[in-house]
DNA sequence: ACAATTTCGTAAAGAGGACGACAAACCCCG
DNA sequence: CGGGGTTTGTCGTCCTCTTTACGAAATTGT
């Protein structure tokens, strides 16, 4: 708005892309030998040598002998990315649990905690509060704590991509909350905090560590008490213009519904929603997870009213994924949260809505698959969200370390 | 899948994305001075001296003293982008009409033919001939024909983008048809031909020249006998794995609906296309442009049959379009081609439906309006998709004419 | 065990391209 | 008519990758 975006290019520039891209190969792929970077890349060997040993007087790569596994010639050098040269801090506000992780480059996690929370409205302090007292619990070392470069946060809620406002979580009765403000100022960690909704985030690690590894066109539609969609188009997040995209569980899809919270009828979450899954079941609404465990024992068991309620959800759910599918055309589909967790009762029936429902040319592409990230998947996504701007434009983190508080300030 | 990306960058990308920036403003923004150029680029003086200069030889721009309008100081050239200097032909194939253009660069129509066709299946040969005899119509100079860099067809079915392959064409009767092959063998141009669907290409041309100009992200909802959509996202068309996204029309969205000649139920297409309009205002469904041109009368008239047809569509168009906005988050919507006819009779209607069933925070962001490009917009859009590969890279055009051949068989 | 082959790392020279500083050109204003 | 301000043109400098040549380290063959 206040300035155009300034498209010129520099030499400069050019050496910045390509840190960039060999960071990212080594984050995303793990150790890589010095050979195979310069397959990846294309750039020539000199060039790789450069970059690399800049990476390696700042510690974010180490370099060792490679096993001489059987190859002829010259064995090339491994560059190994460091999990202890630049970490983040991800935490999780979720509907059933918070949790913090430390991961460092290269994906791997060094600490992780997560605690159970009772459903329902909790204040902002509270839960600053107890995301607080989580990070005091992670050994957070003075190490770690000089190569903290970010930190990420997934949250329930729709979240505005910019400067990290949650305009509403539901979940939390929160609105017009300023998040990154209320985390910084708590943490006390001079580091820049990037928010984002927890399906997008689902999304993210799966599309970067998970079921949708290597693919470019990606969908998560998260189940919880209400439901979330991830979209990635082209390896990029889908954000929308104020990063609202996503919101696929107030997708109006049956008229004759039930009245959703959001004010509207018939949204996509009030058909397969946890609470409605539970009440079809025969189970109180608010039943939660343990609910959920029930009903999946009494399915398990053969229990009509079970499979009935299963059926109905997946149904629905096939009829939703179904436009979707026709509007985004993904190459994978990933049902992460409640979802995941029932995939094997819906799967058949999410496969025929499919068939039924949506156009040929895409439904022939398109596969569906649960989380293989699990119930941490957001929480790994806000990891990846933090490292996001550390990836993009590693020459900053490689200069004197006061450009660090710039950044973080910018 | 054969190759990699490779993402390593050299000195000479900087130089093609300069250039590249740099025909990008003068396309979309037309004349600028230099200086006006320095600025919005962020390059030095120097550096936008030479570049331009490289397409002054080319004959792509011409550089002529600016009107000394009032501000002080040294006179800063005005770069025109000549429209003679690399023009495209852009083609469409819709329900009702044929139509060809040349558009030269900076977005000048030089030539432009429309025909009616009768609505109704029509082999590829017909179309193709058709399609070459409004070719042969346009006065394609040997200077024009020099310069030609591109051809973009706009077609009303669904288009794999990679090679512009027509996967269906319900409107004429087409499944898996080569068009971009068969054009080129029947036009004997041998330039790169690039194919989308008409949709996707208004959503373009609305970005560039039209009601979306400046935004970033925009859903284009065309209506047609069909319901077709165009997604732009961060002002890339979002093609998804093959290029099939944006089909709107084939979003479920009454269970209780008629059946759609897709072989679903319900599909967006069936409230509110135009076979359905004209259906429930007691007309033939296949009265056409005409048909639809008697409802406005009677509508305007105040006839509350004719007034209650276009409610419904507005209902069910406002509704699906809520959904729309929730999962996109975009900050326009654009109504093209029916749509556009009848939007003064839907507008409010529309309105009222985004208050009633989006989520507050994508909906106050959202904008929706008539495409302003109208009949056109296709077409235009056409003309936008076939200059992009000379707007993302115009290096190729720069250098020796042998490359041109090149890129078109590559 | 030793040479041939292959693959890789290292270093110096070369090339592409933008930046920066200077002087000249040009316009407005008083 | 002259001063102030802005822009252009030119040339030298800097940055970064590529090219080329050579030495090092491993496998294969004899």
């Amino acid at each position: 708005m206040m300035s155009r975006e300034l498209v010129g290019q520099r030499s400069e520039t050019v050496r910045r892309a390509n840190l960039s891209a060999i960071v990212r190969e080594l984050h995303a792929r793990g150790p890589l030998s010095r050979s195979e970077l310069v397959a990846r890349t294309g750039l020539t060997r000199s060039a790789i040598r450069g970059l690399i040993s800049e990476f390696v007087l700042a510690d974010l790569v180490s370099e060792e002998r490679s096993d001489p596994a059987g190859a002829p010639g010259r064995p090339s050098p491994l560059v190994r990315p460091r999990a202890d040269g630049a970490v983040v801090l991800a935490l999780e506000v979720s509907v059933d649990s918070l949790a913090a992780a430390l991961v460092g480059l290269g994906g791997k996690t060094l600490e992780h905690v997560r605690v159970e929370r009772p459903r329902g409205h909790l204040g902002t302090d509270e839960i600053v509060g107890d995301l607080r007292g989580l990070t005091d619990r992670l050994r957070l070392l003075p190490a770690h704590r000089d190569v903290l470069i970010g930190i990420g946060i997934a949250i329930v809620g729709v979240v505005r991509r910019s400067d990290g406002f949650v305009k509403t979580a539901p979940n939390l009765g929160w609105r017009d909350i300023p998040l990154g403000d209320l985390v910084t100022a708590a943490l006390d960690l001079r580091v820049p905090v990037r928010i984002a909704n927890e399906a997008d985030l689902g999304a993210l690690v799966e599309l970067r560590r998970g079921a949708a590894r290597g693919g470019d066109d990606v969908l998560f539609v998260q189940g919880e008490v209400g439901v979330g969609g991830g979209i990635i188009v082209d390896g990029q997040p889908l954000g929308g213009v104020a990063g609202f995209a996503g919101e696929i569980g107030h997708m109006p899809i049956n008229p004759d519904g039930l009245a959703c919270r959001c004010g509207s009828v018939g949204c996509l979450e009030t058909e397969t929603g946890e609470g409605r899954l539970l009440a079809l079941a025969g189970q109180p609404p608010d039943a939660g997870r343990d609910g959920v465990t029930r009903l999946l024992a009494a399915a398990s068991a053969g229990d009509p009213v079970a499979l009935a309620a299963l059926d109905h959800v997946g149904s629905w759910l096939g009829r939703g994924i179904a436009g979707l599918v026709n509007m985004l055309n993904p190459r994978v589909v990933i049902l992460g949260g409640l979802f995941s967790r029932i995939h094997p009762f819906i799967a058949d029936r999410i496969e025929s809505q499919l068939d039924r429902y949506a156009l040929a040319a895409p439904r022939e592409l398109v596969r569906v698959a649960p989380a293989a990230l699990g119930v941490d998947a957001p929480l790994l996504g806000a990891a990846e969200l933090a490292f996001e701007p550390f990836l993009a434009d590693p020459a900053v983190w490689l200069g004197p370390r006061e450009m660090l508080a710039a950044a973080a300030s910018a």
